[in-house]
DNA sequence: ACCTTATCAGAATGCTCATTCTGTATTACA
DNA sequence: TGTAATACAGAATGAGCATTCTGATAAGGT
């Protein structure tokens, strides 16, 4: 009946993501993601909807996709093993090239980018869900007697996050060896308990 | 000979420096600047330059004001007293009704905030300098033996300095109950050591 | 080959913003 | 008291942005 399109939506979505995650959704503007995404600007809102619609979607699937894997440790080990296995991912994915912009969950709330109610909740539902997996560990761990016990379980799990969030969130520029230092202090900790 | 000024320069700089540390200086536009300024828009031009010669005058002050008053234990005390007093200063100043906005030097670095390069320049003088006293502190608390030796005093004044950018960071609506938490975790591990 | 429908390129619209301009009001000093 | 210089209020300018429109182009199905 009618042409076809030219882009595969999931492809095109997946680079918007890796634009709204280097820059942010309000330095990126749509002249930009014409340019970069190589496909016409009406056809993205005939696709995607808005600006405001295509970072959703970027969100939503940052989630699915990064955040995600981000915390496969948590969900393929118990305990202290789990622990330090995903203070070592983290370890690890900052030695990597794309790991300088920070988290795009963490620095959208910090930039207040503007979201629909159900985005919104989307994102602190997936927040959520990894701290009930950490502290789900730690408890084991306490039991195991592989982590100081003399910490409350919540207190613990909130320290780790907040770990993450500071490695994510530190940009390249202010020393890598720095932020790997900060990873190997927690995994040592972990280990000491 | 000529109209007096009827505000002060001094006064309406601090006030601004307050607004760009709510908002950010992308967030904040003249339109509001010159309305809760209460001064005339061309009288702003006339005094302070631009929009970017405002803000990196606020800045300015704020590293002269706040940020130097948070560091001041840091130069009234010696060895361990210095660290847990600093970190303890934190702690305090997050249940001030003030403490939600982050700091505004961090804040402007990761948003990227256009800022000529000697605004940045001082900016980042004023952040080595704040590495050192930690440093120096943390060789005086090895010394005394207050300190865990095994850690490189670089890497502990880092991870220092990180933790407080994080406490900074934090919004109050991810719960202040737990930044005050992880305050008190990084005091409780000086005061084992 | 033809028609339907989608894609495409670029111009047009309307908004917000920083910055500048214009004319008026005000005040210190001679 | 007059005048020169400055503050002031509000309009005007021009750039950048998201979004929509227009007319042309392209490709499937019949």
């Amino acid at each position: 009946m009618a042409r076809t399109r030219s882009f595969d939506p999931e492809q095109v979505l997946q680079q918007a993501m890796m634009l709204f995650w280097q820059q942010g959704f309000e330095r990126l503007s749509m002249e930009q993601l014409v340019k970069h995404l190589g496909v016409n600007r009406y056809s993205l809102y005939e696709t995607f909807g808005n600006k405001q619609a295509l970072f959703e979607l970027s969100l939503q699937r940052y989630i699915a996709v990064v955040f995600e894997f981000m915390q496969m440790p948590l969900k393929e080990h118990k305990g202290k093993a789990a622990l330090t296995a995903f203070c070592q991912k983290f370890r690890d994915q900052l030695q990597r090239t794309n790991a300088n912009n920070g988290c795009l969950m963490f620095n959208s709330l910090q930039a207040k980018t503007p979201m629909s109610d159900t985005a919104r909740q989307n994102l602190h539902t997936a927040i959520e869900k990894q701290q009930t997996l950490l502290l789900q560990r730690i408890i084991e761990a306490q039991a195991a007697n592989e982590f100081n016990r003399r910490f409350e379980p919540e207190a613990a799990a909130q320290f780790i996050a907040a770990q993450t969030r500071l490695l994510l969130n530190t940009r390249r520029d202010q020393g890598i060896e720095a932020m790997t230092t900060i990873a190997d202090f927690i995994i040592a900790d972990i280990e000491a308990w």
